[in-house]
DNA sequence: TAAGCGACTTGAAGGTAGAGCA
DNA sequence: TGCTCTACCTTCAAGTCGCTTA
């Protein structure tokens, strides 16, 4: 399959989606492999990056081309993650301690090795910094306090001390490592070779210059209106297409057999904030306000289907007008419910046809019942037994708990990393009591298989529910829904996405997160924060406890946060994406990325003219917005030293990419071979003009591979400079800019207006996989794909079969008709459709069998959720008639509720 | 001015309801 | 009716980016 790349602006972008794709599924199950080479990389810290700046003014001399290609070989046999911590010394010293491990662990503790071997390498690698520091060129545009320097100074002995730590450790194991590493490499770099050599899918070049349609576009954006996202509305007229029955619709009123005490405790005081919010619209031109009593509408019915449904609103409009404006599923009668099977009407707040507020204010009312909080831990039956070195021990609950949490994944890959079974191991023991504390020692004579055995048999116990559990399952958890579910917001009853607070369990980090294995302890009432208005009515925390505290802030969007104690991150209970303040979010982030359309060609214009410039960190900043442009990538923050060592545009290292002057045939290739976001790698052969390629060069000379690529920039700096080009513009407005165009073009190129629904479809998704490529986005095989390719394959064959079938009896049954009676002739008609059902059938299978073997290593939903102006496909379903569910599954479509109704078939993103 | 924090978006994994099939 | 499989949905980790603080 061939895509373009909209942004390419010279050659071919050969991504290798297949070949990469089978060595990121090995890198993600079989845990190390290809993971293992990404962390290979000899992080520098920011002071350290700040340190080579310093250094970088004062040096004049270079490095030899064979000092440094020495360096670059031993890296690679050495291949480590350098990250100094007492906690690092800690799990050393456990490791040291858990000699008698089984086979599995005897694998980690190579790895631990491994690492210690990396640390050595890393002072090795200290030296050879301040070697080349004082060798590099310099640029001299910038000057450092000395005061600063001191720090660095200081900063740099620590480090020189922690690293003589490492080594006096590093001499208690064993040494037989570097072989194992190369070994290790060895074996990546044949699995890179082979998979260079699968079935590729590759971008196709792509003029860089806009297309002559772009011209139009402008123009046609041109005419929108300039005061930002609110210009979206150049298409709303053509809304007529789904909506024009519903127009002149009164809105209507809430189904009076709501009963529910909550819902009307809730109900009552909607009056008063309405009022409220009515209040807040005050600034609204009258004519607006009078438009937005008629928001509340029911969802637009796409479908033909949908349309006999019409009547039942039109009947209700008749009862009296009261609490008119909140309308939800919940709060429908059974009258308007739909038959099973078929959508449940809701009824929509179109807020996007109000005007937005630009106060920074996010609402004027917020009433919610707070969060729900994990059940209590149920201690297990005293006949599941937990041994230690084959002795039975009864665990104290909160040690039980925890060691529940281990037995529950013992057959996941976690527990076969040693990172992870240390950090368990040491947030297990300060939980125990002291003498369980005395008597475990050693992970690895714990014995969890009853737990997990029990564990199973709930898990099984579960599945097997009869129906009418399912059903009080079910209702349970519609009731719980309906409590602590919904929020009210300026007069609107709105879904909230995460009401639940994360359970008590096992930090799951990916990649080769320093933290996975930590307990992520349960948060208690005491730990949250709620956020409402002043005049609601406040969540009651459980009894028996306090909130930390009732906040009022109306510029923020949460509901309740807490801080995770594992990453000291915050967490939020926020709205759902169909919410209006999501809603908003999404529209004008679709904006942003369509006025970038309209400057587009001038930014680079102006960033090639930058590969010129006297700075380096001009330079430097033009060639990183050449990637981040032309190959979607991510801004690339730094990160700290205890998170996964992933990377992205600014943040490369000399390690992720490789320059060839020719390769393939084609001539100034990179090479780009890193992990992103998720540990995800990303693997692609770029040809990118000489002068890019020249520039890399200079960027990379003289630097080891674990130095920065782009050792002058930012993405702070990268995203200022952003913002004097055009308003609102970020790295990350790149991303969504083109995979938006990307899906208009592909669908434009790939579309044939007069195929079948099902061969449309397939075009959609080819248009939305080129994104996802593009977009790097990466999925494990599917379990079980083969086998289920497998049974298609033999569905198809079987109908291939009655096909063949068919035509046999159809050939017979004309010859027939020609010599015989009117009876002859109806039964040849007869088995003529039944050979068009038959073939339809089958095609409807071959397109199918194409669109799943394309698809089973692409995660198309990323890029549709997040990327794709909806705009695009809802213009295209209603261009070429394509029912808008095939496109959007029903979450999707609540999502995207604004763009169904603004979009018309002509919308032009 | 770098570092840290807060608020939000983006992202893949994993569990499961229910569609589809024998 | 029971079983299989997959599309959907939830979960929570990991990004981005703006703002504040030291």
């Amino acid at each position: 399959m061939s895509v373009e790349n909209p942004t390419s602006d010279n050659d071919c972008d050969s991504r290798k989606v297949n070949g990469n794709k089978s060595e990121h599924v090995n890198g993600m199950h079989n845990g190390y492999s290809s993971s293992e080479k990404h962390k290979s990389s000899h992080k520098s810290s920011s002071k350290d990056k700040h340190r080579d700046k310093e250094r970088d003014h004062k040096s004049s001399s270079k490095h030899s081309s064979s000092s440094r290609d020495k360096e670059k070989h031993s890296s690679k046999n050495h291949s480590s993650s350098h990250k100094s911590s007492s906690k690092d010394k800690e799990r050393e010293k456990e490791h040291d301690k858990n000699k008698d491990r089984s086979e599995k662990e005897k694998d980690n503790k190579d790895k631990d090795r491994h690492r210690s071997d990396k640390d050595r390498h890393r002072s090795d690698k200290d030296r050879h910094r301040s070697d080349r520091d004082k060798h590099r060129s310099s640029d001299g545009d910038k000057k450092h306090s000395s005061s600063s320097k001191d720090k660095e100074h200081k900063s740099r002995d620590k480090d020189r001390e922690n690293d003589k730590h490492r080594k006096e450790k590093d001499k208690h194991r064993s040494d037989n490592s570097s072989s194992k590493d190369k070994e290790k490499h060895s074996k990546h770099k044949e699995k890179s070779s082979s998979s260079e050599k699968q079935e590729k899918i590759k971008l196709e070049p792509e003029e860089y210059k806009e297309i002559v349609t772009t011209n139009n576009l402008k123009q046609e954006i041109k005419e929108e209106s300039e005061d930002g996202f609110m210009g979206g509305n150049t298409t709303v007229s053509s809304c007529d297409y789904s909506l024009s029955q519903f127009k002149d619709e009164p809105m209507l009123e809430m189904a009076p057999e709501e009963s529910d005490e909550q819902e009307m405790s809730l109900a009552d005081r909607k009056t008063a904030h309405k009022r409220a919010a009515s209040e807040s619209q005050e600034d609204i031109p009258l004519l607006q306000r009078k438009k937005s009593k008629k928001k509340i509408k029911r969802e637009p019915s796409y479908n033909s289907e949908d349309e006999e449904e019409e009547e039942i609103p039109k009947k209700k409009k008749k009862k009296p007008e009261k609490r008119k404006s909140i309308k939800t599923e919940e709060s429908s009668s059974p009258v308007k419910r739909k038959k099973k099977g078929e959508e449940e009407e809701q009824e929509v707040w179109k807020w996007w046809e109000e005007k937005k507020k630009d106060d920074g204010t996010k609402w004027q009312f917020l009433e919610h019942k707070g969060p729900l909080f994990a059940p209590p831990y149920e201690p297990l039956p005293s006949n599941v037994k937990f041994r230690y070195d084959g002795k039975e021990i009864r665990l104290s609950e909160e040690a039980e708990e925890v060691a529940g949490f281990y037995a529950r994944m013992l057959d996941h890959d976690y527990t076969t990393k040693a990172t992870f079974n240390n950090n368990f191991f040491h947030d297990w023991k300060k939980v125990m009591t002291s003498e369980e504390a005395k008597l475990i020692k050693d992970l690895s004579k714990c014995d969890f298989k009853e737990m997990q055995a029990y564990f199973q048999m709930l898990s099984e116990k579960n599945k097997n529910r009869t129906k009418e559990e399912k059903a009080a399952l079910k209702a349970k958890n519609e009731e719980i829904q309906k409590e602590f579910g919904f929020c009210i917001i300026d007069g609107h009853k709105e879904k909230i996405g995460n009401f639940r607070i994360e359970p008590p369990g096992l930090f799951r980090g990916r990649g080769e997160h320093p933290k996975m294995g930590m307990l992520k302890k349960r948060v208690m009432p005491e730990d949250v924060l709620i956020n409402c208005s002043k005049d609601s009515k406040i969540p009651k925390p459980p009894s028996g406890h306090k909130w930390k505290e009732v906040k009022h802030d109306n510029t923020v969007t949460w509901l309740a946060s807490w801080t995770e104690n594992v990453q000291s991150q915050a967490k939020y209970v926020m709205l759902n994406p169909s919410s209006k303040l999501k809603g908003e979010k999404d529209w004008q982030k679709y904006e942003t990325a369509r006025k970038l359309h309209k400057c587009i060609d001038k930014i680079r214009d102006q960033y090639r003219l930058d590969w010129k410039a006297k700075e380096m960190r001009v330079r430097q900043r033009a060639v990183a917005l050449y990637f981040i442009d032309r190959l979607a990538l991510r801004a690339g923050n730094e990160k700290d030293d205890d998170q996964a060592d992933t990377v992205g545009c600014c943040s490369l290292r000399v390690e992720h990419i490789e320059l060839h002057k020719e390769k393939d045939g084609k001539e100034f290739v990179v090479v780009f071979d890193f992990l992103g976001k998720d540990s995800i790698r990303y693997y692609n052969e770029v040809p990118v003009e000489k002068r890019v390629f020249k520039n890399l060069e200079l960027f990379m000379e003289n630097k080891k591979d674990s130095d920065d690529l782009f050792d002058r920039l930012n993405t702070q700096t990268l995203n200022e400079h952003l913002k004097d080009l055009m308003p609102g513009l970020t790295a990350k407005v790149f991303r969504t800019y083109n995979a938006s165009i990307t899906l208009q073009r592909q669908l434009e190129e790939l579309t044939d207006p007069d195929a079948s629904v099902p061969e449309k479809i397939l075009a959609y998704n080819r248009a939305n996989r080129a994104v996802a490529i593009l977009c790097n986005h990466q999925r494990a095989v599917p379990k079980g794909h083969s086998k289920s390719m497998e049974a298609l394959k033999e569905k198809i064959q079987a109908k291939r079969d009655q096909v063949d079938e068919a035509e046999e009896d159809v050939r017979q049954a004309t010859k027939d008709a020609k010599r015989g009676s009117v009876k002859e002739k109806l039964a040849c008609d007869k088995k003529k459709k039944a050979l068009d059902r038959l073939r339809d059938q089958l095609k409807k299978l071959e397109l199918q069998e194409t669109d799943r073997d394309e698809n089973k290593t692409i995660a198309l939903g990323t890029s549709k959720l997040n990327y794709l102006d909806p705009r695009i496909s809802v213009s295209w379903c209603k261009k070429h008639g394509v029912p808008i569910e095939k496109i959007y599954n029903k979450t999707q479509r609540d999502k995207f509720r604004w763009a169904i109704d603004m979009a018309g078939p002509d919308y032009i993103f």
